[in-house]
RNA sequence: GGGCGAUUAGCUCAGUUGGCUAGAGCGCAUCCUUGACGUGGAUGAGGUCACAGGUUCGAGUCCUGUAUCGCCCACCA
């Protein structure tokens, strides 16, 4: 085998494997092929950049699963794609846009307001940047050998995915189960637009309580002379307080509750509420919050998450005095302002104070203006400085301002009217049949807390020992005729269970809109009217006239100021809806227009027939467009295992789906979902309700049509990086795996992660810099910047001073960029050794097997004389299949990978291939039994090392086209990728064998520490004679060649009188006494023996002490018992030999 | 504030129903350029399993508490 190399190179065999396999369409499955389905989909990466080492982590285990069952002969099909991500693709555009000096978001904006098409223009903009990382995702996966069906690939914006979320949103919508609510979102003033939760950074920022007096009055509006003193924050907000609220508990002050107020400056008239949320004070307490509460809390609904619940709590009691719960008395730039939802009612009583001084005043100023004014009124009591952390917005880095606004929401515990009413599930008050109730149902009972797992259904779980006999038949997790959804779902470990159980039990309604560009726009249509009140009536007909025909329609029940929402559901009726808006609606608010009708018809519809109409309901004033914000990402996400599927209607989508036939049937549900913990309630949970809800379109609770997405949910390790910090793209830290790949090869990566994949929680990944000019290793300096240790963004070459490099966290924050002086430079990490020397391992492994192999290729017939180390490794074989197996079943990544090092390094080369070295020409049945072991492996290992083992594959089916042992079938396969998985039976498992043959490898360790000990040079030939009792004495007998071989020794008499000859090193293993001739050194013979006299008298002691405890003898298995009596009398038959040896010396 | 995890050899980590004389890889020390592999081979040193209690014949493993680190969720008038 002259051709392979004498180290494995990656880069020479990587690419054309990956070609062979892409070529041959080795990744594409199709509904109808054999085996039994098995499907994993993949959790969508987001397009704001490409992969970091923990999608590598991620995709490297989907990967191992899907090959191995592919393997097992399963139809096995990986869903590949890539996620839109709303919110982080927008930001990380605009960000790029203003860090090139480009028209950002702010600019688009501004264009879409003159009416210019911004919003076109920019959704242009994010689309190119997701086509290059889409392209670039998909380029990393092939280079990590992912096996993924790239033929299927989806984008969750996708026509097809778009089609997908038309269809769910519309179903929800008709069921009544999205609705339109005000919520307080996170509110940038500054780039005035709504943050998520995650973009909003919490800071420490010194700041104030202020303690204001507000007074106490009668009914009638007269003072009492008496006051109430809120503590707050936040002194400008009170312009929008509509009520005090003391705890009911608290002794001193609950007897106010009932009492009113007068807010100073607006001259409102405030009830004083009793609310537990209200902290008690106490000087004392170690609580801040009560160190410096002073028992009245000023409520702001509008402006305070808190206040806004606790504003409903009390929503009558509020109403009978301030009229109004809700007063918003802010403009969206934060300003105060008294006409964006402050009732004119309201604000005209105020002093003149307000309009005055304080409209149009930004908060900052606003605070400063009130806490002037109560002090100049005597109302100020104390001001306290006081430390706390603010929300910012992480764009423009100011406090973000909880605002008011209109969104549209998911009610997740909403009863689902298509189903009977099954009541409230145990321990919560979360409906049976709400989505929310559907997910909790789903769970496999074992792992639910609360419930009667006795009850009904059964749990097939896992015969773990009939999975690692034979695992390519699975045990089916589902019974015929059961309702699938009823409890199935199950997480590894199983404490995520809990996690997911809690979710669900304390779930809210789910805000779905986003006030983005990038996403699934709303399919809703909103209506306004005003004057013209017939309007509303007529308005239905202008529908049907225009064949809005599939829709549904809600009007806001109290006013009829309110909008009226269309959603439609067929193609055309939405264009004939959009057509209506863009011709006939004018718009009441100040939103643009410009569109224009080209865009429309360009999509094949023909609306001539609606001009007319469209004149006619241009009449009226009235306001028609469609929303103008998008869904929340994880709705289009949630609905990622109907979607790839071509749900609802493959059929309409024939050049985007490949035999889209039968495809939701054959591989929804999918068997695993894979993935990291943080998404469990964000995306897991969605899923899992929208699969149940919309698998069913009849939803009958008998039919067993309701499928889950997935049955299995594996969650694995987060990669952190060397300073214990998760690995992300907004951090920077993230490790690109084609760095790896560069550095070690992508087997040696995927193999490396497979291998830190235990059941924990986060693993550690110290990251090394490959210097550009000198290709050296070196760890990198490292700058603190938020409280993070992140790489300096240029670093300096250790070797070759002034040669000088950018870092990845240095081009990804923009700090820097990559040029010829200053290239980047590649990441490395020594964690991933292990794998590099396992694929070289591998590699010289099979090469040595092939050029023997090549010059006597094995035996194909039955009469196969097996030698002991035949025998041995055949049974290792087998326990490696059966451990790999029941690893891989039950996720275990790190054990298989272990079992294949295990076998291949330790087992078989360095015993069996050693142990047969020299005879492997003589002995046929070594050649048979070798080329067995190097098929296996390379079968076995192939889920985690795919190109390598590929290649070598290759050769072997050119040097060894037969392979396999009676009764031990292996069969051919041109490509590794569909070959069988090995099936090696219990009864390749040779105890006996195993015995003798670890008996050889006590009897070689003991030689080769004399050996070594008295520094005899390795190729040095020593005589060896030995004493045991007989049965062992004729086992060695049995193998003396293959110790000699082992050992490098050549044996002499073994036997149970055997004498030490005077000038012999004498080692004591068990109940064998070693002698190596010629190589007496007493002064070494005596440390040796005194340290074994010293390990072996403290093992006595303790197992003396065990017996002599009466509690043990009767308490303790009496196998075990018995098993210590063995190792004591062992333990006491050595310490005499070496006791003996030892007075020999003296 | 609620939940979860981690703490085992210099480093990174195994240790799945308690039976352990606590393992691996890297690193370290000594030796070996032996025809598969120096990304290799042989041998060795290195740990009171974070700490304090408890349960048990027996605890790295179970329970309680403490400390440190990390993650998720909620929130900070």
């Amino acid at each position: 085998m002259s051709e392979l190399p004498t180290t494995y190179r990656p880069a020479d065999v990587e690419p054309a494997v990956l070609e062979r396999w892409l070529d041959s369409r080795a990744f594409h499955a199709v509904p109808d092929a054999d085996g039994e389905s098995y499907a994993i989909l993949i959790p969508p990466p987001n397009v704001t950049a490409a992969l970091h080492l923990g999608h590598a982590l991620n995709n490297t285990l989907q990967d191992v699963l899907v090959r191995h069952h592919r393997m097992l002969g399963r139809n096995a099909l990986w869903m590949p794609g890539t996620d839109h991500a709303g919110i982080a693709t927008q930001t990380v555009v605009d960000r790029r846009l203003q860090q090139e000096a480009e028209p950002s978001l702010t600019d688009y904006k501004q264009l879409e307001e003159q009416g210019q098409g911004g919003r076109e223009q920019f959704v242009a903009k994010v689309q190119a940047w997701k086509d290059e990382y889409e392209a670039a995702i998909t380029d990393q996966l092939k280079r990590m050998g992912c096996s993924c069906d790239y033929e299927r690939q989806r984008f969750t914006m996708d026509p097809v995915c778009a089609a997908a979320v038309r269809e769910a949103f519309f179903q929800l919508f008709k069921d009544g189960l999205i609705y339109r609510g005000k919520r307080l979102v996170n509110w940038d003033p500054v780039t005035q637009t709504a943050l998520a939760d995650d973009e909003v950074e919490m800071r420490e920022v010194d700041g104030a309580f202020w303690y204001m007096k507000y007074p106490i009055v009668e009914r009638d509006g007269t003072e009492t002379g008496e006051h109430v003193t809120v503590a707050t924050t936040r002194p400008e907000t009170m312009l929008g307080d509509t009520a005090v609220a003391v705890n009911p508990g608290d002794p001193e002050r609950k007897g106010l509750i009932g009492k009113l107020v007068r807010l100073p400056i607006v001259n409102r008239v405030l009830p004083i509420v009793g609310d537990d949320y209200v902290t008690m004070p106490d000087a004392e307490s170690s609580d801040v919050k009560a160190k410096y509460a002073s028992g009245f809390l000023k409520v702001t609904p509008a402006h305070d998450p808190n206040d806004y619940e606790i504003g409903f709590r009390h929503e009558r009691t509020i109403s009978e005095t301030a009229r109004h719960v809700l007063i918003n008395v802010m403009a969206p730039d934060a300003s105060i302002s008294t006409r964006h939802g402050w009732p004119e009612d309201d604000h005209a009583q105020a002093d003149d104070f307000l309009r005055d001084e304080l409209v149009g005043k930004s908060r900052e100023a606003a605070r400063k203006l009130v806490v002037d004014w109560f002090k100049r009124h005597d109302l100020l009591e104390d001001t306290r400085p006081y430390r706390h952390s603010v929300g910012h917005s992480y764009r423009s880095h100011v406090p973000v301002e909880p605002y008011l606004s209109d969104q549209w929401y998911v009610a997740v515990t909403a009863p689902i009217n298509r189903l009977p009413d099954q009541g409230t599930l145990e321990r919560t008050k979360v409906p049976a049949n709400s989505l929310a109730g559907l997910a909790l149902r789903a769970m496999a009972p074992d792992q639910k807390a609360g419930a009667d797992v006795g009850d009904g259904v059964t749990i097939p779980g896992r015969d773990r020992a009939a999975v690692a006999e034979d695992p390519d038949k699975p045990l089916k997790p589902l019974g015929v005729g059961e309702k699938v959804w009823e409890g199935h779902l199950r997480f590894y470990p199983s404490r995520y269970a809990r996690t997911f159980q809690h979710w669900h039990e304390g779930i809210r309604d789910w805000c779905i809109s986003r006030q983005l560009w990038w996403g699934h726009r709303i399919p809703v249509y909103l209506l306004a009217f005003s004057e013209d009140s017939d309007f509303l009536e007529r308005f239905p007909k202008y529908l049907d006239a225009a064949g809005v025909t599939d829709r549904v329609e809600i009007r806001a029940p109290d006013t009829t100021a309110e909008p009226y929402y269309v959603a439609s559901l067929d193609a055309e009726s939405d264009a004939a809806l959009e057509y209506l808006a863009r011709f006939a609606g004018k718009p009441l608010v100040d939103t643009p227009m410009a569109h224009s009708r080209s865009l429309v018809e360009a999509r094949g519809h023909d609306f001539s027939h609606l001009e007319g109409l469209a004149k006619e309901v241009a009449q009226p004033i009235f306001y028609l467009e469609q929303d103008l914000d998008v869904l929340d990402t994880w709705f289009s996400s949630a609905l990622w295992p109907l979607s790839t599927m071509g749900w609802p209607r493959p059929e309409d989508f024939p050049d985007a789906i490949p035999e889209a036939d039968k495809l939701l049937e054959t591989w929804n549900p999918t068997n695993v979902l894979c993935t990291a913990r943080e998404i469990i309630t964000l995306w897991v949970s969605r899923m899992v309700m929208f699969n149940l809800y919309f698998s069913d379109p009849d939803l009958d609770p008998r039919s067993t049509k309701q499928r889950l997405p997935f049955y299995d949910v594996f969650v694995h390790a987060m990669i952190q990086d060397g300073h214990g910090q998760k690995m992300s793209k907004s951090l920077g830290n993230g490790v690109d795996p084609v760095d790896i790949i560069h550095s070690h090869g992508a087997d040696a990566m995927r193999f490396t992660l497979a291998h830190m994949t235990t059941h924990t929680q986060d693993v550690r990944l110290p990251v090394d810099l490959v210097c550009p000019h000198t290709g050296e290793i070196f760890e990198p300096k490292y700058i603190t910047t938020n409280g993070y240790k992140v790489m300096a963004p240029t670093q300096e070459s250790p070797h070759a001073p002034g040669s000088r490099m950018v870092t990845s966290y240095g081009v990804s924050s923009g700090q820097v960029q990559a040029s010829d002086a200053m290239p980047l430079a590649r990441n490395t990490s020594s964690k991933f050794d292990i794998g590099r020397n396992f694929a070289n391992k591998l590699w010289n492994a099979v090469r040595f097997a092939l050029t023997r192999l090549g010059e006597a290729p094995p035996p194909g017939g039955a009469d196969v004389d097996y030698a002991l180390a035949d025998r041995w490794i055949l049974s290792r074989l087998a326990r490696t299949v059966r451990l790999a197996n029941e690893s891989l079943s039950e996720y275990e990544f790190s054990r298989y990978a272990q079992a294949m090092y295990d076998f291949v390094w330790r087992d078989l080369c360095d015993w069996y291939i050693e142990a047969v070295k020299a005879d492997l020409n003589d002995r046929p049945a070594a050649r048979a039994v070798l080329a067995t072991c190097v098929d296996a492996s390379l079968r076995l290992l192939h889920p985690a090392m795919p190109f390598i083992t590929e290649k070598l594959w290759e050769h072997l089916n050119a040097i060894v086209p037969e392979r396999g042992l009676d009764q031990l079938e292996l069969p051919g396969s041109e490509v590794l990728v569909r070959a069988r998985w090995p099936h090696v039976g219990r009864e390749w498992i040779d105890e006996a064998s195993e015995r003798s043959f670890e008996l050889i490898q006590q009897i070689v360790a003991a030689a080769r520490q004399v050996r070594t000990e008295h520094t005899v040079p390795p190729r040095q030939v020593v005589d060896v004679s030995a004493k045991a009792p007989p049965a062992i004495a004729q086992q060695l007998l049995e193998h003396t060649e293959l110790v000699g071989v082992l050992a490098n020794v050549t044996p002499r008499e073994v036997g149970p009188r055997v004498d030490r000859p005077s000038d012999a090193a004498a080692a004591v293993t068990g109940d064998i006494e070693l002698y190596l001739h010629g190589l007496i050194d007493p002064e070494l013979e005596r440390g040796r023996l005194a340290k074994r006299v010293e390990e072996l008298t403290s093992q006595v002691d303790r197992l003396q002490g065990r017996l002599s405890n009466e509690n043990y003898v009767s308490k303790a298995p009496a196998h075990l018992v018995e098993q210590t009596r063995n190792q004591l009398a062992a333990a006491q038959r050595e310490l005499e030999a070496v006791q003996e040896q030892l007075e020999a010396l003296a």
